[in-house]
DNA sequence: GCGCTATAGTTGAGAGCACAAGCAAGTGTA
DNA sequence: TACACTTGCTTGTGCTCTCAACTATAGCGC
């Protein structure tokens, strides 16, 4: 209980931080930054939007919107799928990958610095073994829009 | 950078699911939780809004909006601090006990459910240590109105 | 007393999210 | 072919939260 409690403060109060500063600093909110990131580590730079959505742990109709946003900046665009028609691919554009890098330096150095400053190595294995077991923790890949 | 990747998706997955429990079966929020927990053990059942704010990492305004929807419920009502006229307490009311007390037994069970279910006491413990080190973790006690 | 700054709280605007309803396209069954 | 069901996505609506601007009170130095 007390546990969850320290995990729900640490969280907020993480994630406010790093929000602004991504926010701050290079426009984008810490999902713009995961959506981005994960584009542009899937294959050709796309997803489907309901696989985006499930990595993001979002709904279907946050998805929409966010990459609303990002599509208007031109971060990101949309394709078809060519086995599917009800599949609107989100794409990584050029300079969704700019922006993706810069905020990527600045980002990372910070959760790494937060993290190394308050854990050993042996530590931060425990403790990513230890939220692992919890629900919504486990890693999914990305699927191709023909099964 | 593994880590803070499980810990956001074990914490936005969970919290969305105790949330959903709350508000179908008690109509209460998290937040709504926490702050009726919070006033109900606080002396004579009442705080600054501005501890309780730091209490449940929001800001002022948030406490405000939060504070609008319960006393308009007759869960939490609003006084005057004697010693300081720019201070609007929060008390619970009678009413809102009652509604604590019926969410806190489906609530509390969850929260326990989960974490007993995967975690050994051991392990809660060196989790709580870990997850204790990490900022905005810190449990903090209340104010009265005159320092 | 007077000004100055700090603190408690509220309000308006806007972002981000979920839920529910709806449309379009695919799949299964007969 | 006709029908029902599922799946991918979008849109309307409402909630919660933040930030910035504001009022009112408190406390300090003079």
């Amino acid at each position: 209980m007390s546990a969850w409690v320290r995990l729900l403060r640490a969280h907020a109060a993480t994630t406010r931080a790093f929000n602004a500063e991504l926010l701050n600093e290079h426009g984008l909110t810490i999902n713009d930054f995961e959506a981005l990131l994960r584009l542009s580590r899937a294959e050709e730079g796309r997803m489907r939007r309901v696989d985006l959505a499930e990595n993001l742990l979002l709904t279907a109709s946050g998805v929409t919107r966010l990459l609303d946003g990002l599509e208007s900046h031109g971060l990101v665009e949309r394709a078809a799928c060519s086995s599917d028609r009800r599949v609107v691919y989100a794409v990584i554009t050029e300079a969704g990958r700019t922006r993706l890098q810069a905020a990527s330096e600045s980002h990372i150095a910070s959760v790494t610095e937060l993290f190394e400053q308050r854990f050993g190595d042996e530590e931060l294995d425990r403790l990513a073994e230890l939220l692992g077991r919890l629900p919504g923790a486990d890693e999914s890949a990305s699927e191709d829009c023909s099964p």
